[in-house]
RNA sequence: GCGUUCGUAGCUCAACUGGAUAGAGCGUCUGACUUCGGAUCAGAAGGUUGAGGGUUCAAAUCCUUCCGGGCGCACCA
C-alpha cells in the first residue's frame, strides 16, 4: 500500500474529469504533478503541486487554480477532510479520521510486507566479482553490502533478483597465481624457498591455498607446473573462492550464481558473442592507436578484432584480442553480457569499485550493441571507504599484503555495524568508517539508536502483557492522535515511497537514513511523557489509548521491514 | 590533456530524480531526567549550497564557463 500513489492516481483522475470545469486546456503536463509529505512545520498529511504545474502550461494563476481545486477536492474526495492553499500554490491536504483508521488497518495486516510496492521485474546484480587471487579487502566489502541490500530492497518492493558473482579465472594474472601456488606447494614439499620474483603473489594466503591443497591430493606430481596446470588451477581457484566465500557468508551475503570465465570460454560464449557483434558490422579486424601518455613496451602494432564501442559513446574503440589472438578481458566479459542478456531479465545492475569508473562505457555500449538499445545496463559505483579508529587512519594488515583484508575487519567489528555503516552514505561519496564509534552504546552510534528504539518497543509490549505480533484493530470511534503520534504516521506512511524511490534509484542507503528519522521520531514521542503526563501512554500498567499503541505498533513493524532488507538484527532486549 | 564523479553549517553528511523558511548528527553553548519510559529528550547559535552566467511561477538539483578534490585513462584484471 502505497497512499501517496493511491491520491496521487485520485487526484488525477478527478483533475481530468473536471478539466472542462476547472477551464483547462491543456492536461499533458498531470504526469510531472507529485504527492508528498509538507514539511515538518505544516500539520497536514498529504501536500500536492499539481496546481502549480497545470498553472504554466494552462497560463492560470497558480493560487486561483488552487482554490477552484480545493474545492473540487472537498466535494468530491470523502477521504479529505480539510484542503488548505499555500503560498506559491500548494494543496495541504488532511486525511479524515476514518480514512486514516482504514489506512492504518490496512498496514498492520500488510505487516511484515507493508512497504512493498508489488513490482514484478525481473533483476540480474552482478556484484562483488572480486578476482580471485586474494582475499577480500574492504573496498570490496562495500560493494557487497551494497549488493545484497539492494538484492534485498528489489525483492522486498516485489521483483526477482539473481544475485551473481563473474570469477575472473582467466588470464595473466591468473597463471601468475597460480605459479605462485606452485612454488609454495614446492616450498612445502622440497623445501624450495619460495622466491618473490615480479608478478608472483607473495601473500601468505598462498601458503594456506596449498596446504589445502596437499591435504586434498598428497600425491600431487611436482616435477613441471605444465604438467599439472588444469588440475592445480582447478584447485587452487576452489580453494581461493572458499576463502572469499567465507568472508562474505560471515557479513551475511549468499550469491545465487558464480559464473567463471573460463567455463564462458570453453563453452565458446565468448565466440558467439564477438561473431553476434560481427554480424551487426560492430567489430573490425584493424590496428590500434599506441596509447598516448606513458610509453608501453609491450605495446605492438598488430592486426587484431577491435569493438567499435565508440559508436555508443566510448572514448575510444576497444580491443577484443590480444597480441597472441586470445581473448581480453573486455571480450570475455561481452560474453559474459551477452549469456545473462540470453536470460532474459528486465534490467542488468552491476556494482563496482571506483577504480573501474572508466570501465562503464565500454561494457554499456557492449551491452547496447549485443541488444540493440533495448536492454538496460545499470552500472552503480561505489567510492572508497577509509577506516579510522578513534579518528586516525587505521593501517593494519597482518597477512594480506597493504590493504586490510575483511577478515581483519570482522575481526574488529560485528556484521551488523559493518552492513550498517557501509550504507550509512550514499554510494557515490566517500565513506569514513571509524570504527571505534560503532562500538558505543550511544547516539553517535546509529545502529545502537534504532536498535535501541526497536527494544524499547519491546519491553512496552512486554510491560502490559500483550504481544507485538497480535493484531489490534483501530478505535475509529476515539481517533484522536496526538500531534507526536500524527508525525510519526506520516512518517509511516511515507515508507513504501521510500522504499519504492530507493529501489527506482537504486540507492540503498535511502533505507538507513530513512529508519534513522523514524527513530528519532519515536525517541522524542516516548520522551514526552516524562516532562508531560498527558503524553504518558500507560496509566496503572493499561494503556490509556489503544490508537497510540497501534502508532507504536506500526514503528516496530517498519522497524523491522527495513532492518530486514538491511540484513541487520533486531534485538529485543538490550 | 581527456573522461568521470563530487564540492551544502566548524566537521561528517541528507534533501523524495525542479518545490514551500535548505535538514540531521558530531562539536560548541544552555536546560530536563538521576534511571528499565534506562544508554535519552528539549532549546540556541551556526548557510550567498565552491564562483559567475543562463533556463522558469519555482534551482543545491537542469544547461554553460571557470575553480578545487577523488577515481580512471592497457593488448592487465
Amino acid at each position: 500500500m502505497n497512499i501517496f500513489k493511491q491520491y496521487l492516481n485520485t487526484i488525477k483522475d478527478l483533475i481530468t474529469k473536471n478539466a472542462k470545469k476547472l477551464e483547462l486546456v491543456n492536461i499533458n503536463a498531470l504526469s510531472g504533478i507529485t504527492i508528498e509529505i509538507p514539511p515538518d512545520k505544516f500539520d497536514y498529511d498529504l501536500s500536492c503541486n499539481v496546481a502549480m504545474v497545470l498553472a504554466k502550461t494552462n497560463k492560470k494563476n497558480p493560487e486561483l487554480l488552487a482554490k477552484s481545486m480545493k474545492d473540487l477536492l472537498l466535494n468530491n474526495v470523502k477521504s479529505f477532510s480539510k484542503v488548505d492553499i499555500a503560498k506559491p500554490g500548494f494543496l495541504n491536504i488532511n486525511i479524515s479520521k476514518e480514512a486514516l483508521s482504514q489506512l492504518i488497518n490496512k498496514i498492520i495486516k500488510e505487516k511484515k510486507n507493508y512497504g512493498s510496492n508489488l513490482k514484478d521485474d525481473k533483476y540480474n546484480l552482478e556484484f562483488v566479482s572480486a578476482n580471485p587471487t586474494g582475499p577480500m579487502h574492504v573496498g570490496h566489502c562495500r560493494g557487497a553490502v551494497f549488493g545484497d541490500v539492494l538484492a534485498n530492497l528489489l525483492i522486498f518492493n516485489g521483483n526477482k533478483v539473481t544475485k551473481e558473482y563473474y570469477v575472473n579465472d582467466h588470464g595473466n594474472q591468473i597463471t601468475n597465481f597460480v605459479q605462485s601456488v606452485f612454488l609454495r606447494l614446492r616450498e612445502i614439499k622440497f623445501n624450495e624457498k619460495f622466491k618473490n620474483k615480479k608478478d608472483l603473489y607473495p601473500g601468505e594466503y598462498i601458503v594456506d591455498i596449498a596446504k589445502k591443497i596437499i591435504k586434498t591430493k598428497p600425491k600431487i606430481n611436482l616435477g613441471n607446473l605444465d604438467d599439472i596446470y588444469d588440475d592445480l588451477h582447478k584447485l587452487s581457484i576452489t580453494f581461493s573462492l572458499d576463502m572469499i566465500k567465507n568472508d562474505l557468508k560471515k557479513l551475511g551475503i549468499i550469491h545465487d550464481i558464480f559464473v567463471f570465465e573460463s567455463d564462458l570460454i570453453k563453452n565458446k560464449i565468448v565466440e558467439k558473442a564477438v561473431n553476434k557483434l560481427k554480424d551487426r558490422d560492430y567489430v573490425v579486424e584493424g590496428y590500434l592507436e599506441a596509447p598516448k601518455g606513458e610509453k608501453d613496451k609491450n605495446w605492438k602494432k598488430i592486426k587484431r578484432l577491435i569493438f567499435k564501442s565508440s559508436v555508443f559513446g566510448d572514448d575510444t574503440d576497444r580491443a577484443l584480442q590480444k597480441n597472441d589472438g586470445s581473448w581480453t578481458y573486455f571480450a570475455s566479459d561481452v560474453g559474459y553480457h551477452s549469456f545473462k542478456i540470453s536470460r532474459k531479465f528486465n534490467s542488468l545492475i552491476n556494482i563496482l569499485g571506483a577504480d573501474h569508473t572508466g570501465y562503464i562505457k565500454r561494457i554499456n555500449a557492449a551491452v547496447k550493441a549485443l541488444t540493440e538499445n533495448k536492454a538496460t545496463l545499470n552500472c552503480k559505483v561505489c567510492q572508497l571507504v577509509k577506516l579510522y579508529k578513534k579518528g586516525k587512519p587505521y593501517k593494519m594488515s597482518k597477512r594480506s599484503g597493504d590493504f586490510i583484508s575483511v577478515k581483519d575487519l570482522l575481526g574488529e567489528v560485528d556484521k551488523d555495524s559493518i552492513r550498517f555503516m557501509m550504507l550509512s552514505r550514499s554510494n557515490d561519496v566517500e565513506l569514513d568508517f571509524d570504527f571505534s564509534k560503532v562500538l558505543e552504546k550511544n547516539k553517535d552510534n546509529q545502529v545502537f539508536y534504532i536498535q535501541y528504539c526497536y527494544a524499547r518497543i519491546n519491553s512496552l509490549f512486554r510491560n502490559l502483557k500483550l504481544n507485538l505480533n497480535n493484531t489490534f484493530e483501530v478505535d475509529a470511534k476515539n481517533f484522536n492522535l496526538n500531534i507526536y503520534e500524527r508525525k510519526i504516521l506520516r512518517k509511516i506512511f511515507d515508507w513504501s515511497k521510500t522504499v519504492d524511490l530507493a529501489s527506482l534509484k537504486q540507492e540503498p542507503h535511502r533505507i538507513t537514513f530513512y529508519l534513522y528519522d523514524l527513530a528519532t521520531l519515536f525517541h522524542s514521542y516516548w520522551s514526552k511523557g516524562n516532562d508531560n503526563e498527558e503524553f504518558k501512554f500507560v496509566k496503572d500498567s493499561k494503556i490509556k489509548n489503544l490508537n497510540s499503541l497501534i502508532i507504536i505498533q506500526l514503528v516496530a513493524i517498519v522497524i523491522e521491514n527495513g532492518m530486514k532488507i538491511l540484513g541487520v538484527s533486531l534485538p529485543i532486549k538490550m
